[in-house]
RNA sequence: GGGGUAGUGGUCUAGCUUGGUAUGAUCCGUGGUUCGGGACCACGUGACCGUCGGUUCAAAUCCGACCUACCCCA
């Protein structure tokens, strides 16, 4: 398992034998969560959960079938989904007059209903999210948790009174972002897309793009500002103060079980998984070290320490198999478990409790009596040193360059003016996707690759994962 | 979208050229000795060889299609 030398099977192999995945199940593309991944999945659902619930979005859950003539209402947004819809063309043995799809996004299953629901000025902001399976019918290869046909998609989608409140709502969703990533200890860049590039029906888009160590760019989501672009179609109106019916203005946010690829692939090493404190399902695992003569000596005292921070609010995990200790470790750092507690009579008769770093390896001693609070101070150091190790990866895999030629396999920083004539060519002659340019007001002193004219903002390329 | 490789107990694998229902390891189960970085001994369970079809007295083995996985190139 040498991630540096080939990362695609590295990351093969870690997903399955860390027991995030079962690939086995007989269509493509849709792999089985096995129990741990699950929690992992689970532990980033409820942070997004928090996020949303804490900002007045309220949890729906839509319909996953979707009547062909509602899908087809906004000209852009079905060109650019049909080639890749499941449909249901059969009710039993008899073939539907009206075909049905599996939702492959929910504007078309929401947007009917949000023209009836929203009547006046006071039901906005109209701010919904859900949290579902999705289906896409990828062509492209498939790989667990970053290319799936079966998505597990998060899913905010609001209405808003003006398009100046519908980006208030974007610049929201930057924020949520932001604490995300600090919990999964993941890097990211907020890059508006290009107008080819954009989600169908958009107005415009920003990808929430990190690298992966093998250079590519991988999309852990993005934010929509829709303008009223589908709110016509899908006639969403409300009536003014002054009475007046207007089409709302609308905005959507996207992420998906990408974040759990982003985990594995961002932090993992040679040995295993390294998850961050936040989404461990267990933070801390004890091993008991036993000898003979001691053995209940030893696991009495392992038992009250396990209670003792399992009282305090800790994850933790008694490890009491019968196994002998070198096996336990490789076992739980194959699991990524972020702390590793050892206990053993040497430990005991100096009243001290052994503690073994995922991320670093690093191993120190601390006193028993200040077990819960050292524990925190660890698991706390635990994420910070895993974010700014991922933040300075992928500092060092940016490079600016100033010619499209001989690009490394890394996220290249260029100028652009902007034209979309020179953004093909960029494209053509470089080999590489143009991911957007920074929203975050990115300092640029430069010129257009293509056309040399003047530009102060930069334009990131990658290999698109 | 184009090209390539592969599919044998839960996992990995031998056998395929030269057809005769399958090798070894690991995991798992039971009992025992062990336990500060992957323990050992003994016994035991488990696959008709991806699916469908064809050739044949006989197919894991030869042929075809499909499914799935992985790799490479637009």
């Amino acid at each position: 398992m040498k991630k540096a030398e080939d990362f695609s099977e590295w990351y093969n192999e870690i997903v399955e034998k860390a027991n995030l995945t079962d690939k086995r199940y007989p269509i493509k593309g849709m792999n089985v969560w096995t129990p741990y991944g699950w929690k992992i999945m689970q532990a980033i659902d409820s942070h997004i959960r928090q996020e949303f619930d804490s900002t007045n979005h309220q949890e729906v859950c839509f319909p996953l079938l979707i009547p062909e003539d509602q899908f087809a209402k906004e000209k852009e947004h079905i060109k650019g989904f049909d080639s890749e819809v499941f449909w249901v063309t059969h009710a039993g043995l008899n073939p539907l007059d009206v075909k049905l799809l599996l939702r492959p996004t929910s504007e078309t299953a929401m947007y009917p209903m949000f023209s009836i629901w929203v009547r006046s000025h006071a039901d906005l902001p109209l701010k919904t999210y859900q949290i579902v399976n999705t289906f896409r019918y990828e062509t492209k290869q498939t790989r667990a948790f970053i290319r799936v046909r079966e998505i597990h998609f998060f899913e905010s989608h609001t209405c808003h009174a003006d398009l100046e409140d519908a980006e208030r709502q974007v610049k929201e969703d930057y924020e949520i972002m932001a604490r995300l990533s600090k919990k999964l200890c993941i890097p990211y860049k907020l890059l508006k897309r290009t107008d080819w590039d954009k989600f169908p029906g958009a107005f415009y888009t920003v990808g929430i793009d990190t690298l992966l160590p093998s250079g590519k760019s991988l999309q852990l989501g993005s934010i929509h500002q829709y303008k009223d672009n589908f709110s016509k179609p899908y006639d969403i109106k409300y009536e003014d103060q002054d009475g007046q019916h207007k089409h709302v203005h609308q905005t959507t946010y996207g992420m998906s079980e990408r974040l759990v690829g982003a985990v594995v692939a961002l932090h993992g090493d040679d040995k295993g998984l390294v998850l961050p404190p936040d989404i461990a399902t267990m933070q801390v695992v004890i091993i008991p070290v036993l000898a003979k003569g001691a053995v209940e000596e030893v696991t009495e005292e392992a038992r009250a320490l396990h209670a003792e921070l399992k009282d305090a609010g800790v994850r933790v995990h008694i490890d009491e198999r019968d196994l002998r200790p070198g096996a336990k470790y490789y076992d739980w750092e194959l699991k990524g478990v972020p702390l590793r507690l050892e206990l053993g009579l040497r430990d005991m008769e100096k009243q001290q409790v052994t503690f073994v770093r995922r991320d670093s390896g690093d191993k120190s001693l601390h006193p028993r009596a200040r077990l819960v609070e050292e524990v925190k101070k660890t698991l706390s150091d635990i994420a910070e040193d895993m974010f700014d190790l991922a933040r300075k990866d992928m500092e060092a895999n940016t490079v600016t360059a100033e010619t499209l030629d001989n690009l490394p396999s890394k996220l290249i920083r260029t100028g652009w003016c902007g034209g979309e004539d020179c953004g093909h060519e960029i494209e053509a002659r470089s080999n590489k996707h143009i991911l957007g340019t920074p929203i975050d007001g990115e300092r640029f002193e430069g010129v257009c690759v293509i056309c040399g004219k003047p530009t102060d903002k930069p334009v990131y390329l990658a290999d698109a994962m």
